[in-house]
DNA sequence: AATACGTGGAA
DNA sequence: TTTCCAAGTAT
């Protein structure tokens, strides 16, 4: 029998329901199901070849968490399959010119990933021979490896019994245990509480067995509990409480709106000027066409005395765009057969190579309101 | 602890 | 339409 973890608070100050949930019950119920529900992805070896003692591929299970990083499965596959193409070993990522990365990675959004990602392949072929550490202390000290990664990595790629804390996992268990304590504060508990159903035996199995229940059972809005194979265990279910309504979050803040200008210039041949962003901040590392600032100020400039250069400069409408934290109103303005200068402050970027080009969503929202055809590969 | 950091799909 | 949010990390 394992040692109990050390709650604080301990499970029963924030559960009503003084039962705690059979937590030894729990992972063998568990691993039953995810036998025979299992999802496939390419990142993924069966449980089937696992029980074999095939472990899935340390750099596709690494590769494949940074993108699933507050990103969905569906959003992340063809990235995946890309990435490993053009790069099918962590040695060939850290050899890529970051560029070709920010341009593999471009609409998958949260670019810091991106920069990170290269800086973790390097430092994997540089300080540990192209190998991963096999241990989540040493993998928690990669760039762009969280806690959540490095638990995932060691447990999926290296068996190891570490405990797996995503939004799949907290949803499950605020349930599971009843949890009223609201998120992010309680992270702690989550962890403890993850800690104590996680098993010696299959703990990668585990942990995706976790966020799969998460993702088709025991999801945010109709959790479909009598497929559950928990439920028996389940203080949210068994009490009669409304399930949906766990985990507790925080309130949200409210989106502020942003207002800015951008200039889509196109030469003779079709040709589309572009610019770099700086390597950090709000899209940083990516390429841009001229804009202004984007301000919340009612006096800010965001009309066409923000223009790069002077050109006929046509309005062509306004594009919508939502990031995390705020809205951006952006009014775009084209100008078309320019004489394709040569500038210090970009370069013109043919149309041909456009679609390829390190260029965020809002930036080709705002080309393709300006010339619709431009983007078309 | 709180905030910055993208995007697109589902309800 | 609006809201929520999906396998988080860095600072």
């Amino acid at each position: 029998m394992r040692t109990p973890p050390d709650l604080s608070p301990p499970p029963s100050a924030s559960c009503p329901n003084p039962t705690i949930p059979e937590t030894a019950a729990v992972a063998p119920l568990l691993l039953a199901w995810y036998d025979r529900h299992h999802r496939s992805f390419p990142w993924r070896i069966s449980p089937a070849e696992g029980q074999q003692g095939r472990r899935a591929d340390p750099y596709h299970v690494w590769l494949s968490e940074v993108m699933l990083q507050q990103t969905t499965v569906q959003a992340v596959i063809p990235y995946f399959q890309r990435f490993l193409a053009l790069w099918p070993r962590v040695e060939d990522l850290a050899e890529a010119e970051t560029d070709a990365v920010m341009k593999a990675w471009a609409g998958l959004g949260y670019y810091a990933r991106a920069r990170n990602l290269k800086k973790c392949a390097e430092a994997v072929a540089r300080d540990h021979a192209g190998r991963f550490p096999d241990t989540e202390d040493g993998l928690r000290a990669l760039p762009g490896v969280g806690d959540y990664t490095a638990a995932a990595v060691a447990a999926i790629a290296f068996d190891r019994p570490s405990a797996v804390v995503d939004g799949n996992v907290e949803r499950v268990v605020s349930r599971l245990f009843l949890v009223e304590d609201s998120l992010p504060a309680a992270k702690r508990l989550f962890r403890a509480l993850t800690a104590s159903i996680t098993p010696q035996q299959r703990p990668g199995d585990f942990a995706q067995a976790m966020m799969d229940l998460g993702s088709t059972i025991c999801t945010p809005r109709r959790p479909v509990c009598a497929l559950c194979p928990l439920n028996d265990h389940c203080l949210a279910f068994r009490s009669g409480a409304a399930v949906e309504s766990y985990p507790r979050k925080a309130a949200k803040k409210d989106k502020p709106v942003r207002k800015g200008a951008a200039f889509v210039a196109r030469d003779q041949a079709g040709a589309i000027f572009l610019r770099k962003r700086a390597e950090s901040g709000l899209l940083g590392g990516m390429s841009e066409v001229p804009n202004s600032a984007w301000t919340s100020r009612v006096d800010g400039e965001t009309g066409l005395s923000a223009a790069p250069f002077s050109a006929d400069w046509q309005a062509c409408g306004t594009v919508t765009h939502v990031f995390t934290h705020f809205e951006l109103q952006l009014s775009v303005y084209s100008a078309r057969d320019l004489a394709a200068l040569r500038r210090n402050d970009g370069w013109w970027e043919p149309a041909a190579s456009l679609s390829g080009a390190a260029l965020p969503t809002v930036m080709k929202k705002a080309i393709a309101l300006a010339f619709p055809d431009a983007l078309s590969p």
